[in-house]
DNA sequence: CAGATTAATCATCAACTGATGAATAAGTGT
DNA sequence: ACACTTATTCATCAGTTGATGATTAATCTG
C-alpha cells in the first residue's frame, strides 16, 4: 500500500511544516472530508475533486499523502477503527474479570456494544459519519467482506471467546451465526437511513440512539441464549416450514 | 419518473417487434444485466455502458426505456419486490389463519422470512444478486431509508400487525425496533459479502441460506419476546451501564 | 401503398474522472 | 551559504461518463 505518512518525530521535523500548527494539519483534513463524502455516498459515489474542496485542497495532495483513492477510503477506514477496537476489547476484558464466574451472555454483548452506542448517543457528527460507513461496507459484496475481516476480526474473536465462557454448551457455527445476525443488527442501527422513521411514521427516530443501546443487548442475548443453549422441551414447531428442520 | 414502457397488451402490438421473440425482450435483458451490476457495485459503481455491453444492446436503449440511470436502478429495485412482497404478505396471511388463537412471535416471523430465504436457499444468482442488492440499500444513508421505505413498508406494517397480535403487551416502539434489528440482521446475511466465512475460517459459509433460515426465526422471534413480552423478574443488570437507562 | 408507431442503433457532446510530473514554498542540517 | 527534505500547488492528460438528437428498421393501420 505504501500510503506516504509523515513520521510522528518527537522534535525537529525536517523539511516544511504543516501549513498551520493552530489548524488540525491537512493529511486529518483529507481524511474528516473523505470520511464525510464516504459515509454518505460509499466509494464509488465519491469524487476526490468533492473531497480535496472540502478540505480545501489541491487534488495532487490526496495522491501524495493516499497515493490512490482506495488509499484514501482505506485509510479513513483504518484510522477509527483503531479507537473502537481498543476500547471493545477493554471493555470486554473488565467486564469478563468483573463478572467472573457470574459471566453471562448479556453482559458480554453489552460490554461489546457499549463503547460505540455510547459514542454514537453523544451525537459527534464524525463518529456518526464512520459508524454510517461501517454499515455500507458490512454489506458491499465486492470487497466488503474482506475489509470488514481484516479490521475487526481481531475484536470479534475476543467477542466470541467470551460469549463460548457464558454460553458454554453452544456450538462454534451457532455462535458465528448469532454474531452475524447481531452484526447486521448492529451496523443498520449505526448507518440512520431514516427508515425506521418513516417506517414508525415518526414514532421512533433513527438519531436516538440510547433507545438503542438499551433495547438491542437484551435482543441479540436472548437470540444467543435460545440458539445456544440446551432447552428443555423443544418449542412446538409452528407455520408451514418452522418443522422442516429440526436440529 | 415517466418511463417509457411497453404495455402488455394482448394482441397486435404496433411498431416494431421486439428483435428476437424466442429470447427474452431486451428490457429484460437490461434489467438483468444492471440487476447483476448494481447488486455487486452499487448505484455510483456502475456505468450504463457496462450494462449495455453486458446486454448486448446500446447505451442509448437504456435511456429509451428508463429515461436515466436512476430510473433504470428504481425498475431493477422494483421489478422484484412486487414479487416476494405478494409472497411474504400470503404467507403471513396463511399463518395468522391457521395458527388462530395459537398466533405465536417465531410462526409470524418465519412466515415473514420463509418466502425470501427459500428462494436464497433454492440457489438462483439472479435472486441473490437482487437479495444483496436489497442489503446496500438498506445501508445506505443518501436515499436508502427513503428507498427502502416506499418499497417495502406495506409488507412491514402487515408484519407488525401479525406481530402485535401474537404479543399483545408489546409497545409500538418496540415493535418497531425489533424489526430494525430483523431487518438488519436479515439484509446482512443475504448480502453475501463473505464476512462470516472468514470470521469463522471457513466454518460457517454465507451462501449456507438453510443454516440462516432454521437458526433466524428463533433467534429474532426470542429477542421479539424478551423485549415485548412482560417480565416476571427484571434482569439483573449486568456490567457497568446495562443499568443506566432503566426503563 | 402511405403514414403512423414502436424498437433499436449511430455518432457525438460537454463535462468529469483519477492520476501525474513539474514547479514552488518553507523550512532543517551542515 | 548551500544542499536536502517535506508539504503544497499548478497545469494538464488520456480516458470515461451520462445523456441526446438524428437515423434506420420493422411492423401495424387504414
Amino acid at each position: 500500500m505504501a500510503v506516504r505518512r509523515p513520521k510522528a518525530v518527537k522534535k525537529a521535523r525536517r523539511g516544511r511544516p504543516l501549513k498551520n500548527n493552530a489548524t488540525p494539519d491537512m493529511r486529518e483534513r483529507i481524511l474528516d472530508a473523505a470520511e464525510d463524502h464516504f459515509s454518505r455516498h460509499g466509494f464509488w459515489g465519491v469524487t476526490i475533486r468533492e473531497v480535496a474542496q472540502d478540505a480545501k485542497v489541491d487534488t495532487a495532495l490526496l495522491h501524495y499523502y493516499f497515493d490512490t483513492k482506495r488509499g484514501l477510503f482505506d485509510s479513513v477506514f483504518a484510522r477509527r477503527a483503531e479507537i473502537i477496537n481498543r476500547e471493545r476489547i477493554d471493555s470486554i476484558d473488565a467486564y469478563e474479570t468483573a463478572a467472573g464466574d457470574a459471566i453471562t451472555a448479556e453482559g458480554v454483548i453489552n460490554a461489546f456494544l457499549q463503547p460505540i452506542l455510547e459514542r454514537a448517543a453523544q451525537g459527534d457528527q464524525h463518529w456518526h459519519n464512520y459508524f454510517a460507513l461501517i454499515a455500507q461496507v458490512n454489506n458491499t459484496p465486492a470487497w466488503g467482506g474482506e475489509t470488514m475481516a481484516r479490521t475487526f476480526d481481531p475484536v470479534i474473536h475476543r467477542l466470541i471467546r467470551a460469549l463460548r465462557k457464558a454460553l458454554p454448551d453452544a456450538s462454534e457455527e451457532d455462535l458465528y451465526w448469532s454474531y452475524h445476525f447481531l452484526s447486521g443488527a448492529l451496523t443498520l442501527s449505526l448507518s440512520q437511513t431514516g427508515r425506521i422513521d418513516r417506517l414508525s411514521n415518526g414514532l421512533c427516530k433513527s438519531s436516538d440512539f440510547e433507545s438503542i443501546h438499551h433495547r438491542m443487548a437484551p435482543f441479540i442475548a436472548s437470540g444467543f441464549e435460545r440458539l445456544c443453549k440446551p432447552v428443555a422441551a423443544p418449542a412446538v414447531a409452528v407455520g408451514r416450514a418452522s418443522a422442516r428442520r429440526a436440529v
